[in-house]
DNA sequence: GCGAATTAGTCACCTTCTGCGACTAAAGTC
DNA sequence: GACTTTAGTCGCAGAAGGTGACTAATTCGC
């Protein structure tokens, strides 16, 4: 993917870029320069200098020709055979970026998570990690927005919540928490689609946090 | 604080180490060998062949001569210059200790997390991570209870949340949470401490998962 | 021994939050 | 114009959460 000879560091960093279709999530990945049936994720040996996360930006921009607005990191991968860096350990990060503006250069292509092709079992767990970090993430962090294109209708809010969160959501309820947290804005635009009534476009609405205080809840996920 | 001869590795594996006294966090230090002032996380740089987690755990039985049940890495730490092992990159792990079993060996000393000695800038950003990590894992993972004794008042545990959390609980809605949690049983040991009714001792309980469900929530920490 | 102080543990009330069905609104289809 | 489809809202019933007041069991001071 990359000259490996230029500095030989023992880890690497590489990307998660996640996006969501209709009702899927993608990854993207990268076609491997030798093997051309093998796939990897983006990935890059930090030059000196270069920080993990700046290397992390320009393994995407050599993917996407563009910058995600926020990476963050998922963590070190140690375990696990092959990668192909042969680095021993890899840092990944993981990247938001809404379908509509995302077209990868020649060499890369999104693949539905559910149909992924063989990878290395240390680059298949960063995607299972990802994938993690996204439904932990949901609502602690504007996680869907980043995922949606700047304007949008609370049908697609909705259903990307649905998608990230895998199961569904009853309407009301959604939007009523959606106001209570006074995240999103309408603009004075509609969009109709298809049949059924227009829906209002709204917009994100990053604010100061709200809601300082509640109480304990022991909804622990595991033992 | 270790031979660094043996393998230049370019990256370590630090650990921060934090248990609860009464009142206060503590995160265990290692006196710099060469520089008897100076204090750091406790690190190693891997052995090939050695996984990052057996890294951290090695660290921490050279420190406590036990292993803590659990360890969970909080990501690789990149960024400022001076870390003691002179790696470019160190991943950070966290291990979560009662205060009664932890008693640090030679060299080693417990530092309570709002007077902490002057560390490399990276390694304060691990610390402050980890603080981090804790809170947001509290609601989702038993922290509390590896932090405490096997058995232990609900009062205790009480002041442990209220610790972690950072914010006073009122007693009657805590333990409702907790038992609608399932999380604790009650032992049939009491114990008096000083003046006042004596309380009652329970274990945590570990239990398969419960409450499936629930709607969204946008409690949402920052814009 | 006895009341005050102290800590443990519970109850009951009221408010807020949440799941959910039923409703109205505005478009297209035929 | 009746029917279908999607958007958006209302309001109730029940669950969850905040809080003060209560009972219980012990030590301390006298």
């Amino acid at each position: 993917m990359r000259d490996r000879s230029s500095r030989t560091s023992s880890f690497s960093v590489d990307v998660v870029l996640v996006t969501a279709t209709r009702n899927e999530l993608a990854v993207l990945l990268a076609r491997n320069s030798s093997d051309r049936e093998r796939w990897s994720l983006p990935w890059r040996s930090p030059q000196a200098g270069e920080s993990l996360e700046i290397a992390a930006i320009r393994a995407v921009q050599e993917a996407l020709g563009e910058v995600p607005n926020g990476m963050e990191q998922i963590g070190a991968f140690g375990d696990g055979k092959r990668h192909p860096s042969e680095s021993d350990v890899s840092v990944a990060y993981l990247g938001l970026v809404p379908h509509e503006t995302a077209s990868p250069r020649a060499g890369y292509t999104w693949f539905q998570v559910a149909d992924l092709p063989p990878l290395s079992p240390r680059q298949r767990a960063m995607v299972e990690s990802a994938a993690k970090t996204i439904q932990s993430r949901l609502d602690q962090a504007p996680v869907a927005f980043r995922l949606l294109p700047n304007t949008f209708t609370l049908s697609e809010l909705q259903q990307m919540y649905e998608l990230l969160m895998g199961k569904r959501l009853h309407k009301a309820s959604f939007r009523r928490a959606l106001q209570a947290a006074w995240l999103v804005e309408p603009t004075d635009e509609w969009r109709s689609e298809g049949r059924g009534r227009p829906a209002q476009l709204f917009r994100y609405l990053p604010k100061k946090k709200r809601r300082p205080h509640r109480g304990v809840r022991f909804d622990f996920l595991y033992p």
